[in-house]
DNA sequence: CAATTTTATGTAAACGCTTACATTTAATAT
DNA sequence: ATATTAAATGTAAGCGTTTACATAAAATTG
């Protein structure tokens, strides 16, 4: 590969005045710059980055932590964060980790080497000691999602699952459903917690007294099981709320299996409204979750954060709160065929 | 953030003893050992990647470089190549390109800046004539997907398009069909040619003579569109063979919506198993694509070269074929429900 | 115990860039 | 034309590592 010397003795000029031409800092006469622009086009020239971020530590990159890359549901944030982050001539390092706490600061220490500008974690299954506890490099702006409400200089990017969960229990009280059973999520999930807390409220409000649970993990597999479990116990509900859209899918192949009629005999809900969501029979009542739209957030709010002042971003806590929508199809019963 | 001289000072070592320390690389003795990694600790040391990358040339670092990070079905690819390529200390950085010419050498040359071990390029609409003019740095390792076979030195993993298309269009011959349509995926897409061509070799192969074809760009909307037009035209097709699930689906869309039974009055199948597939009433025959695997695969292949002498991997062209498996379900006809 | 070999540590150059500062050249004012 | 100011370019240090080479310390040998 050819350094900024090569070119400069090409061109004729030293390597100050390269660097000026590339870029474009500083004055310099159009005579040398097209001689330059000639010799770094000649010599297919590309500057090194790592020397250039050793230099200005400026390195363009912002790092991503997430619990796993291997769901979907991340993708679609992590696609709105590049899809954002492109357009400002950022690029993303990805770094990830399972949501433990050791591999996370491992994951840290990594992407601080790197020397990364800005830094999003998504880590819904940490609690808000262990957050404190990561190796944070207080210079670094960091973006959160899915975590519990932290005090000092944090900012956060939450679902607003606590009202869309109590809604969606609304709707299934106002359909006459009073016997309404909730599918967890992984334990410790912060998105999880939140949601069978507005299930929970709105069941109070309700004058319902008793809730029915069955644990899950957020697989489809683990709805299923969940369901099927649910509909032999005694506490028979006729209707189930899962955490999220795989269980509820689980759960609706698990009702057929049992030849249970969804919705008649059984209600079925979920949350996030993945793609098959809508194709599967019957449809999926969910709640729409704007993941891309949330990881264009992040990512707007981060490059925010990295722009303006550090002392400035240093003791602005924020949380930002995504308001979700009801989409009701044919799972509940609201909609007769 | 504290550098290798502040360790060295704190321990009380010159910093080569440090940097031996930390790479694990000559002697020291167990009593320095122990004060350098003290230091490290105390001061949460993490060594300045871009130094090292400097220095060593070895950034442990893959980029890939996709048509568009949009796609479920990259994503499925990149998380294989994610998951492998972490058990080997790697990490990933992607920069995405439209397919098109001029962003596809931005991308490299970015890349290239990058100083990147290896190069994972998927750029199925590139022509073989496009391919030769990338600014590709032929001491850098190169996997590419989906692309034509090229001549000199290049590494490419496809899928066994051809065949698998032959397989399904047989498939629905022996079902009865005669006139089975095609629907186009995206102009120039390298795996929609191929899947066309094994259509077509089948239909010769079994005395058929005309194709029945409609333009699409693999998206569900244009598969609804496609479809529609289908059913009105003249030709009358009994079956449709879409080049992905995602215009299969909209065309089952389509069909209904058009009050057509599927498959009684219409046969329609896809390409790729994509989630959704399974769920969709019909269910949707289609074709497996092992993508999660092939990313697996690709990134394999690309870490033996990036490890194998620079010589060896130059002249050494090599060309993996994936094979595919048929998944027959309701929407062909093949099983009566 | 001195001589030799082996092991442990230190010194300093180099990686490819950016940039403060110095110097040269051109433009403008007198 | 000369003095003054502004613009263009060059010089060289420094960013944080690694590593070849030099040196010092320990272990081994006869």
């Amino acid at each position: 590969m050819a350094t900024i010397v090569d070119v400069a003795k090409l061109a004729g000029v030293s390597t100050a005045t390269v660097s000026r031409v590339i870029n474009e800092t500083g004055n310099v006469r159009t005579a040398t710059k097209k001689k330059v622009l000639a010799a770094v086009k000649e010599l297919n020239f590309s500057p090194n980055h790592s020397a250039q971020v050793l230099q200005t530590k400026q390195t363009k990159t912002i790092g991503m932590i997430f619990p796993d890359a291997s769901s979907i549901y991340f993708y679609e944030i992590i696609r709105g964060i590049i899809s954002h982050v492109n357009k400002h001539g950022f690029q993303i390092i990805i770094g990830s980790a399972h949501d433990e706490e050791e591999e996370l600061k491992t994951a840290f220490r990594f992407l601080n080497g790197r020397s990364v500008d800005g830094l999003v974690v998504m880590a819904p299954s940490l609690t808000n000691g262990e957050l404190f506890t990561l190796p944070i490099n207080h210079n670094t702006p960091i973006v959160f999602i899915s975590v519990p409400p932290i005090k000092a200089g944090t900012t956060s990017v939450v679902l607003d699952n606590f009202n869309s969960a109590y809604e969606m229990t609304e709707h299934l009280i106002r359909l006459g459903h009073k016997r309404i059973a909730f599918i967890h999520g992984s334990p410790n999930n912060y998105d999880s917690k939140r949601r069978y807390a507005g299930y929970l409220k709105s069941l109070k409000d309700n004058g319902i007294s008793g809730s029915i649970e069955a644990e899950g993990n957020f697989t489809e597999d683990s709805g299923y099981k969940a369901c099927q479990q649910l509909i032999k116990s005694k506490e028979n509900p006729t209707a189930i709320f899962a955490a999220n859209d795989a269980m509820a899918i689980g759960a609706i192949e698990s009702a057929k299996d049992q030849k249970l009629k969804v919705p008649e005999d059984i209600a079925i809900v979920g949350f996030d409204d993945i793609s098959t969501s809508q194709y599967i029979t019957p449809a999926l009542t969910t709640i729409r979750v704007p993941l891309y739209k949330m990881g264009q957030l992040v990512c707007k709010t981060l490059l925010h954060k990295i722009r303006s002042n550090p002392a400035e971003h240093l003791n602005a806590a924020e949380r930002i709160v995504i308001p979700l929508d009801l989409v009701i199809r044919e799972s509940c019963g609201a909609k007769i065929k």
